[in-house]
DNA sequence: ACTTTATGCGTTTTT
DNA sequence: CGCATAAAGT
């Protein structure tokens, strides 16, 4: 038995070892939230509650796999039972296991953000008088995804809308909405939002499935719950109805989704919604060093504070945090690689690193001095790895072996073949009776007369690679199917539409989508499913053991930290958001901010450039960021950005991306040349996970 | 008629 | 650098 009270303080203990009943766990950043739900649920499983019957709602699956992984440690195998995930792959699995009772195909497919947009602008073409004028496809795209996850009417939302767009009528995006519905019906596909949707419909209108999850699910836990929409809301409500076992777990003052739907409401208006509910604040703070926390307070000092909250640092000692400016980007970029040697000397880890911005774009110069430095950083970018190009070229005949009735995967492929674009893929899908099987010789053999002739010289290749897929499938193995495609097609269609480089780097990623394959142990099937649900931390043989710098959006790092963290483009224009500030929600661009300072646990760097290019070369001044200005000059060490020659990335490499590739971590353990991550940018022994295509 | 290539413009945040 | 639109090419 675990003797929780000595891993724990009071009031984490408190909140893990909880009795039955609601519970509002308020956990300001950096006073153990994740050590906290990771205790509880061991805390439930020691106890005999079957850990199948724990359901741990989270809004990133890096999140859940940490904390089963950890929960794993302290009670063992049993753990793996927990239902815990994104409340999007928690909806998908309820709707691929009960969906049938509201009409919801049990192998209905899932439309990535990509496939959502493809729809929605041939709808628009098809359907708008004048599509010129009619707002963009991503535009359609908010509009309908704010309805549904604020509960709106769609007309009530473009209504509104009609201010900041223009060009439509809100009767049209209701029609065009409409279309976008039955197209999907017709597909058999939902997107992102249709899986909360539906998932909550399910457990609404169905009588059998709630009680069936009513009464496996005796205790539901919920990750950030400031993030909550109303949706995810009332899921978690009515799952955890059965039982009234709930716990929510979040910190207003973190709330940064609200542009997705979050409702800050749904943290404050618990304890009414719950009544009886037990309200535990978790105070301490043993993230950051004092200096860190008398910024982030002074960050959030005139906001009002519904919960009192009094962050008490415990860590002592530290440094102040320095708030730089620079005269540019460039400047900027090599101020950061100074900061991130300078810490490396004193002892810090690459690891130990990251540079949080605003937004993907601000990354680009930083990447750049990094790379150059050769200093090892993984960069999460904004397109995730499954989202790639390239990746979905190949996932599309992968989903076709699996599933030849797949209209959207059908149309991707068959366009790789020259000549073929989109009228004659139609013409080509109507011709084969709305399916394809690669694995079928009849089929294929109609699918070769539908191709033109332009296409046949290369056709001959493919067919031979999927009539041995039969066999690798029949074998179990996948991922020679992608290999046998690639050799027979697929790297001279990437030749052909590349330079050498960039094919190159593209072919790495689709072995790597191989390795994917092989590594994961399902079915095809199973494999296909629900990957548009992962994102560009979910790989599998993503090397996050590895030794790198973080490049990371503030909105990515939720939730982790840092010894050091560095945050750049402090300006006007940069951070807060202008289109945010535009929109009234320089509330939440402030969280943003709270959020990024409260990383740091050790030492925390702001940097201000005071000029941005342009693209066409000109550039302009720029102020400090309101958030710089506002933060008391006493509190942190004023600096200048010193722009030092050129940086010797000679010296650098011995420690750096050298001792990287072919050194030992901390662990003691050998860390080789393979499974590390994506390697790319010409010979620069760089370690990330970069996809930007 | 349809596909491929050239040109011009605008960048939030994510499951 | 990506995407939409226009012009050129088959």
């Amino acid at each position: 038995m675990t003797d929780f009270s000595k891993l724990l303080n009071p009031e984490q203990f408190a909140a893990a070892t909880a009795q039955g009943g609601p519970i509002l766990v308020l956990a300001a950043a950096g006073t153990g939230k994740t050590r906290t739900l990771v205790h509880r649920v061991a805390y439930l499983v020691e106890n005999g509650v079957a850990p199948e019957s724990i359901l741990l709602l989270t809004f990133t699956n890096k999140a859940a796999k940490e904390m089963l992984e950890r929960a794993e440690k302290l009670v063992g195998p049993d753990a793996g039972r927990i239902w815990g995930g994104t409340f999007h792959s928690i909806c998908a699995r309820f709707l691929r296991i009960w969906g049938e009772d509201i009409g919801v195909a049990r192998d209905y497919r899932i439309l990535d953000d990509e496939d959502q947009k493809k729809l929605l602008g041939e709808i628009i073409k098809k359907n708008v008088a004048s599509p010129k004028d009619f707002p963009k496809k991503e535009i359609v795209a908010k509009m309908i995804s704010e309805a549904l996850n604020a509960r709106e009417d769609i007309e009530t939302v473009a209504s509104r809308w009609q201010t900041k767009a223009a060009g439509f009528t809100p009767e049209e995006i209701v029609r065009v909405a409409a279309k976008y519905d039955e197209r999907k019906k017709e597909l058999s596909a939902m997107d992102f939002d249709d899986l909360l949707v539906n998932a909550l419909r399910l457990l609404k209108e169905s009588e059998r499935v709630r009680g069936i999850v009513q009464r496996k699910f005796s205790h539901v836990l919920v990750d950030e719950y400031q993030d909550t929409n109303s949706l995810q809301a009332e899921f978690s409500d009515i799952a955890a109805g059965g039982s009234g076992n709930i716990m929510a777990v979040g910190d207003d003052f973190q709330c940064i989704y609200t542009w997705r739907g979050a409702q800050i409401e749904n943290i404050i208006e618990f304890p009414d919604r719950w009544r009886g509910c037990r309200i535990i604040k978790l105070e301490r703070n043993y993230r950051s060093v004092p200096q860190v926390l008398e910024v982030a307070n002074s960050v959030m000092r005139d906001v009002p504070n519904r919960f009192e909250k009094h962050l008490k640092a415990i860590r002592q000692g530290g440094v102040l945090p320095r708030l730089y400016t620079a005269r540019d980007s460039r400047s900027q970029a090599k101020e950061i690689v100074s900061i991130l040697a300078e810490m490396r000397r004193r002892g810090y880890a690459w690891r130990d690193m990251a540079v949080l911005y605003r937004s993907h774009f601000h990354s680009i110069d930083i990447e750049k001095a990094v790379i150059s430095a050769a200093v090892p950083y993984r960069l999460t970018s904004g397109t995730s790895f499954y989202e790639l190009q390239h990746v979905k070229d190949v996932l599309a005949y992968l989903r076709l072996v699996a599933d030849p009735e797949d209209e959207l995967s059908f149309m991707r492929f068959i366009s790789l073949f020259p000549g073929v674009g989109p009228a004659g893929a139609a013409k080509a899908w109507a011709k084969l009776s709305r399916r394809f099987d690669p694995l079928d010789p009849a089929s294929r053999e109609a699918f070769g007369a539908a191709l033109g002739a332009k296409a046949k010289p290369v056709w001959k290749a493919v067919e031979n690679a999927m009539a041995a897929a039969k066999t690798r499938i029949a074998n179990g193995d996948a991922a020679m199917i992608v290999l046998d495609f690639c050799t027979a097609f697929y790297e001279d269609y990437l030749r052909r539409e590349w330079d050498d480089k960039e094919a190159d780097d593209r072919l790495d990623d689709v072995k790597e989508l191989a390795n994917d394959i092989s590594a994961n142990g399902t079915g095809l099937k199973e494999y296909l499913a629900d990957i548009a649900l992962l994102t560009n931390l979910d790989l599998k043989k993503t090397g996050s053991s590895s030794d790198s710098v973080t490049l990371s959006t503030v909105h990515q790092a939720k939730g982790m930290e840092w010894p050091v963290v560095i945050i750049p483009w402090l300006s006007e224009g940069m951070f807060p958001s202008p289109k945010a500030v535009e929109d009234g929600r320089l509330d939440e661009e402030r969280r943003l901010f709270y959020v990024a300072v409260t990383r740091a646990k050790d030492a925390l760097s702001m940097i201000s450039p005071e000029m941005r290019h342009m693209p066409d070369g000109g550039e302009f001044p720029v102020r400090k960021s309101v958030f710089a200005r506002e933060i008391p000059p006493e509190l942190v060490e004023p600096r200048r950005a010193t722009s030092v020659p050129s940086f010797d990335g000679g010296a650098f490499r011995r420690g750096g991306g050298y001792q990287q590739q072919y050194g030992y971590g901390p662990g003691g353990y050998s860390r080789g040349g393979y499974g590390g991550g994506f390697s790319r940018g010409g010979g620069a022994p760089t370690w990330k996970t970069t996809w930007r295509r």
